[in-house]
Order: C-alpha cells, then structure tokens, then sequence
DNA sequence: TCTGGGGTCCTAGGACCC
DNA sequence: TCTGGGGTCCTAGGACCC
C-alpha cells in the first residue's frame, strides 16, 4: 500500500519502463542506415500510421494518421515506412520483459511495450538503478526505454513523460518528494494524465483546471466523482501520491477475445465474407485456448465503410450464446458462419467484420448442461500442438485461402528477423 | 385528481487504454 | 483509391422480483 503524499522516506518506489516509439525502434535495430530518418510503421492494409520515431513526429504526422494523407509528406522528408510486422515486435517486447525480470522480482507487463517494476528493496539509489536497467535494455536488444520513478502509477506515468521530454533526464526522470512532484506536474496537461482524455479533460478545463497540478489540488470529491466518475477519483488520490492502482503480476486471462480485420478491397460476396470469418474465427480460438478458456457466447459483425459519404453506414451484430462452452474451432466456425448468413445483406459492401468471444470461463471449472456434456476437444490439443511445431496454419479447418488470395498483401514489411529461419540476418 | 417502494441483475454504450 | 485492432471498466436505465 502507498502513503499520503507527506511521507516521503517510506514511499513505495514504482518504476515505469516504456519503449520509446517501440514499433519503429524494432525496425530500426536492424536497420543501422536509419538512424536520424524519420520511421514509420503502419496497421493492416497499411491503412494508419500506428507508430512513429522522434524524427517523424517532428514532421507532423499525427497517431493514427490515414497513411495516403501524409504518403507526401513522408516521401518529401525521405521518411522510412513499413508495414507492421508483429511477430518481430513481440519478440524484442519477450526479451526486454525477460530482462527486466532480472532486475525485480516485481514485473507487471502492462502492454507490448510497456512494463511496471517495483523498486523496493532497491532503494538506496533508484535512479542509478534504473540507468542501468536503460544501458542494459539498450546494449542487449537496441532499443532504448524510458523511465519514470514514483510512490503510484499514474505518478510514475507522468515521470516517464518528463523522462522523454526532457533531454537531460538521460530517460530517467524520479518523482520521489512532493515539492518535486509539485512543480513537475505544473507542466503537464490534464489530459496527458494517464486515463484523463478528451472528453474528461474538456469537463475540467470547463472548471479552470488545466494542469495536472491543478487537479491535484481540486478538492471537490463529491463533483469529482460526479464528473469523473470513480476512476477519475482514483486518479485524483494516486497524483496526491495514495496508491490506488494494484500490481498485476500474473495476468489475469482476458474476459473477451476478438478477431477482426478491416478489407481492401470491400468484400461484397458472402462467401468471401465468410472466409475471412473463419480465419478470424481461427485466430480468435487459438487465442482462446492459449489461455485455457472456453466460450459461451460468440458474436460476429459486420460493417460498411463509415468513411463513405452519401452511403448510409451498416453496422451490425448479432451474438449466439451456447448451451455449452466450448473451446472448439469447428464448432464455433459453424455458428459463427449461421450468424454471417442472418446478418449479411446483398449488395451492400463490408469494410470490416470480425468475432467476439463472450462469456468465458476456465476449461476447469466446467459446467455441464443438462443435455449436453461439456468437453474439450481433443483434435484442438492435437491441432495447436502441429501448428505450434510446423508453424501457423500448416493445418486449419477451413479455406482461408480465399480470403488471403483476395486481401491486397502488405507492401513493406520488415524480415521476420528473430523468429523465422529463412529470414535470419546474413553476415 | 389519481397511479408504492425498494432491491438486484443485466445490458448497451461511453470513455479510456495501448 | 486510400482511414487499425484489441482490450477494460463504469454507469444509467430497463427488466424483473417481492
């Protein structure tokens, strides 16, 4: 537990480590001739611009940035572009998580990029400490990291946004007394405060509260909680330096899972819809199973393309809920394609549509129905344990061919330089 | 002019995160 | 011509119960 924000000497010490521009990082380690060039990296379709180094920033292309929008700017500026390479960011993210394992005994990986760390029991000089954390990431995979230092979360949060604003902080920046935390937070915006975005920053600023300081200083908790909600007085106690936000150590399994893709080209035949269902359907399973769950709802949905004037945008859903759970890919596929053919309309064309697994529960802790015996399919153990060994998708249970033959293949993705034989660096 | 009171559970949608 | 994907939590309000 944290402490009001007086009792400096006895703070808990958090430690947030964030790779800086992570996806663009990772393609630069193997990529020494980039260094100085602005990068970018791109969602499916190479559609947005989900990542962007220092250099692009300074360019102006905004987070989420429809890529063809901008595709001038990049070339004038001589900007490197690639299409997002997943398999590789996960693995620089598995070894920088290893590593900071072996730093503290108290990891919680917050994101692919993005890990708290408990300090405690390091606390002779935790500033030192961390540098050394930084030096080691940065020697042993290349990428460089940032880190914030702080009694809670949303402190070590704002800490690790001076690290990276502040060029002397050399990435590491300590909030650990209040007269530091208080003229610190004067430079950050409300909405710049962890779990603070538009529209709450909008109710503050509307009551003269622009900075994080201010807001730590508004005393009104009845209206807080009345404007922000219970969340936003969560916030307001972890800024005054009370720990609010509990470590997560062990990840706790997701509650829904989902599988969806946005088409270029639109798909308008139902069958091709179908196809890229199934891979989704796929994926969604092998998600599901990962984690030892199984599902009882299942819903899929499609959508027009909401960017299209003039067109009215279709948006729609439907959900099944199971007499049973399942962890079974071909039963799943089975209802979910049923759910397609309800939703699906002639004539109209799909930009998007994907399935959400509901309703999830532990493979253990089964619940047999009065008519039906629950069980795990032993093919799904069979199938995962192939796929694992002679790599993804070496068996599937339907075509999705289809869709992959009909799906614009992305333009510039990086090698899978870690993780695939074919695709090792050659010295 | 009049139409009880109080509780729980579920769901859709909003807001936020990376 | 071209605009990502995958999560969580919270709340208001409806449905339902006695």
């Amino acid at each position: 537990m944290g402490c009001g924000g007086a009792c400096d000497s006895s703070f808990e010490v958090i430690a947030l480590i964030d790779c800086n521009s992570f996806y663009c990082s990772c393609e630069q380690v193997f990529r020494p001739d980039l260094l100085h060039r602005a990068v970018v990296v791109l969602s499916n379709n190479d559609g947005c611009v989900i990542a962007r180094n220092r250099e692009a920033k300074a360019i102006g292309i905004p987070m989420g940035a429809p890529y063809h929008q901008y595709e001038a700017a990049l070339k004038q500026n001589n900007a490197a572009v690639f299409s997002a390479n997943f398999p590789l960011y996960a693995n620089f993210s598995n070894r920088i998580m290893n590593i900071l394992n072996s730093f503290s005994d108290q990891v919680e990986v917050y994101s692919i990029d993005e890990a708290f760390i408990s300090l405690d029991g390091h606390s002779t000089d935790v500033i030192a400490y961390c540098k050394v954390i930084r030096e080691t990431v940065l020697k042993w995979t290349g990428i460089p990291v940032s880190i914030g230092i702080a009694p809670t979360k949303v402190l070590a949060k704002c800490a690790n946004k001076l690290a990276k604003q502040f060029p002397e902080s050399n990435g590491v920046f300590a909030l650990t007394n209040t007269s530091l935390i208080d003229s610190a937070l004067k430079h950050i915006d409300v909405d710049d405060i962890w779990g603070i975005a538009r529209k709450q920053a909008q109710k503050l600023k509307k009551r003269h509260i622009h900075t994080a300081y201010e807001f730590k200083g508004w005393n009104n908790r009845a209206l807080m909680l009345s404007l922000l909600s219970k969340t936003g007085v969560q916030l307001h106690d972890e800024l005054n330096g009370i720990a609010c936000i509990a470590f997560q150590l062990t990840p706790e399994p997701r509650k829904s899972i989902r599988s969806s893709r946005s088409f270029k080209p639109e798909l308008s035949h139902v069958d091709d819809i179908a196809a890229a269902l199934s891979l989704f359907t796929t994926r969604a399973m092998e998600k599901l199973r990962k984690q030892h769950s199984m599902t009882q709802m299942i819903t899929v949905f499609i959508q027009s393309n909401p960017f299209k004037a003039h067109v009215p945008t279709v948006r729609k859903a439907q959900s099944f809920g199971l007499l049973t759970a399942t962890n079974d890919t071909i039963v799943v596929a089975k209802y979910a394609r049923q759910l397609l053919h309800h939703l699906h309309e002639p004539g109209i064309p799909i930009k998007k549509a994907g399935i959400i697994l509901d309703e999830l529960t532990s493979e253990d802790a089964l619940q047999d129905s009065l008519f039906e015996t629950a069980n795990a399919n032993p093919l799904m153990t069979v199938m995962d344990q192939i796929n694992h060994r002679f790599g993804r998708d070496t068996i599937h249970v339907a075509n999705h061919q289809r869709f992959l033959a009909k799906r614009r293949a992305p333009q510039w993705v990086s090698p899978q330089y870690t993780t695939k034989w074919e695709e090792l660096r050659c010295v």
